[in-house]
RNA sequence: GGCGGCGUACCCAAGUGGCUAAGGGAGAGGUCUGCAAAACCUUUAUGCAGCGGUUCAAAUCCGCUCGCCGCCUCCA
């Protein structure tokens, strides 16, 4: 298979370190305010990267850290009146309620930076020792100027980097573009015991310290959000390479951005969307299905009509779903072929392979979900023609089947129609329960029955109207929320 | 200013040298239906921001122009 690395920025063919092992690291979340949109595209497109890997049989470690002594946090402690580890607690918890909620697996090794000060100070010191930072007032600074490759990862160089100069002037570090590997604690600020006195590790220090414990000097995969490429990924290429003597990270791996009118969504800009407003009018696998259907490397644009036409497409999933249920449940005695069947045995015969060339090719999520959509079609014109008899069952079945199995790679596409539609009535709000809707669907089955059409279309209209659409079909009336 | 990316139909989006340019959504027409819905069919890019070049062959490679965005400060 083959990944795109940031390093070379070129596609290549994936080769692990370790044969049939793939170690990977992707940079999680600091702990100091709510996770939006972007952060779960991130979570998403790791948990994605894992689950089909794993799909195609490598044992797989994944490391994703949380960030819980920062200054963020600091000030955050300070803004609502409480402890930063509270913050940090708070905020933790709260992306784990997130994630969960949106059905993206915990990783392997949840590592914290504060769980790992031992490490850090190892690794600042070995560093001291090897003459690639210094200290200075208690705290340690990492000195760009000696790792010759600084600069490697973001493709640019340190004079031009000065050139652009919106850099603070800190009289302590040698070169502008020093960056602290361990600070200086001020009084009534968290601290920790170190050769250098009290203080707390710098930021990018723990991802070097704690992928080191969990994944070894050199491992496969680490990712994070483009915009870590610089400083932080760079920091780490740099600390660690100074540190051990190898060759930090394999590929380098980063999602790009959400936006909103074709900005960035970030903080700053006050654009951002959080999980639990959009949980409240989205189900999740809408917004897993909206995130996979961009390649991961694109931005998406967030808005609400993109999130319907995700939520349109996995109706449409559904409803498919539903018609092979209602086709495998008739009388299939008789012998007769569906239209095109010798199309829809081609595709079927291909598509597990189309499915992994599309993911193969640095996860490509877009196509493999349009080829799921390219079989559905295929196989709706083929029930289309009323096929009965033994091998019509089987085809119908192995389609269902190679929908369900590529579907749970991407984490879409796994429950039953029945639990779609409680879902969508649940976030749409609608007003009927299920029963109140088999009652109606009842009694409009009796005035069918008279041929009172009126009345039947009445309670069609009723139901249209609380969101609900009936479908006539020779095995009864079913019913679906509107999209 | 330095570095990087993007521009494919009405909207979203895959495709990065060679079959009729995937797929989804929206619209229009049709088949089916008591009426619907779903599904299917037809239709919406002789065309891939524009111009020029390389090539037997380009959306795909190269150059220029225009437009948009990102990183260079915390950021997924």
């Amino acid at each position: 298979m083959r990944i795109y690395n940031t390093l070379t920025g070129k596609k290549e063919e994936f080769v692990p370190v370790e044969a049939g092992k793939v170690r990977m690291y992707a940079c999680g979340v600091t702990v100091y305010d709510h996770c939006h949109i972007g952060h779960a595209r991130s979570a998403v497109v790791f948990d994605i990267m894992r689950r089909y890997m794993k799909y195609k049989g490598y044992d797989f470690k994944y490391v994703r850290n949380f960030t819980d002594i920062d200054d963020k946090i600091i000030n955050r402690a300070r803004q609502e009146g409480i402890k930063w580890d509270e913050v940090a607690k708070k905020y933790t918890d709260e992306y784990y309620s997130d994630m969960d909620s949106l059905g993206i697996g915990r990783a392997d090794v949840e590592p914290k930076a504060t769980e790992h000060i031992r490490e850090i100070i190892d690794i600042v010191k070995g560093l001291v020792d090897k003459g690639y930072a210094y200290e200075a007032d208690g705290s340690v600074y990492f000195e760009v100027e000696k790792f010759t490759d600084y600069g490697k990862l973001s493709k640019r160089d340190l004079e031009d980097m000065l050139a652009g100069a919106r850099i603070e002037v800190d009289e302590r570090k040698k070169n502008p573009m020093d960056f602290a590997l361990w600070k200086a604690s001020k009084e009534g600020e968290p601290s920790w015991e170190s050769p250098w006195g009290k203080g707390r590790p710098g930021w990018h220090i723990e991802c070097s310290a704690m992928s080191l414990k969990h994944l070894g000097e050199t491992f496969d995969i680490h990712g994070g959000g483009a915009d870590l490429i610089f400083p932080h990924h760079e920091n780490e290429i740099a600390q660690s390479e100074a540190f051990t003597g190898k060759p930090f990270v394999r590929y380098w791996v980063h999602n790009g951005f959400i936006t909103v009118d074709k900005e960035k969504m970030s903080k700053s800009l006050g654009n951002f969307f959080t999980i639990r407003e959009i949980l409240n009018k989205f189900d999740a696998e809408v917004i897993r299905f909206f995130l996979l259907s961009t390649h991961y490397r694109s931005p998406i644009e967030f808005s609400d009509e993109q999130l319907r036409e995700a939520e349109a497409s996995i109706d449409r999933y559904y409803t498919t779903v539903i018609r092979i249920g209602d086709f495998l449940s008739q009388d299939n005695t008789k012998n007769k072929s569906g239209s095109d069947e010798k199309m829809l045995e081609d595709l079927l015969g291909k598509f597990r392979d189309k499915f992994k060339d599309a993911m193969d090719d640095d996860f490509n999520t877009a196509l493999a979900i349009g080829n799921i959509f390219e079989l559905i079609r295929v196989l709706n014109k083929y029930l289309d023609g009323r096929p009965s008899g033994q091998k019509a069952v089987e085809l119908s079945e192995k389609v269902r089947d190679s929908l369900k199995e590529t579907g749970n790679v991407l984490n879409i596409f796994n429950r039953t129609p029945a639990e779609w539609y409680k879902a969508l009535m649940l976030v749409k709000n609608i007003g009927y329960t299920e029963d109140d809707i088999l009652s109606k669907i009842n009694e409009r089955k009796k005035a069918r029955e008279n041929k009172d059409w009126a009345a039947a279309d009445a309670i069609r209209k009723e139901l249209e109207e609380k969101g609900i659409i009936l479908e006539d079909k020779k095995e009864g009336t079913g019913w679906k929320v509107r999209i």
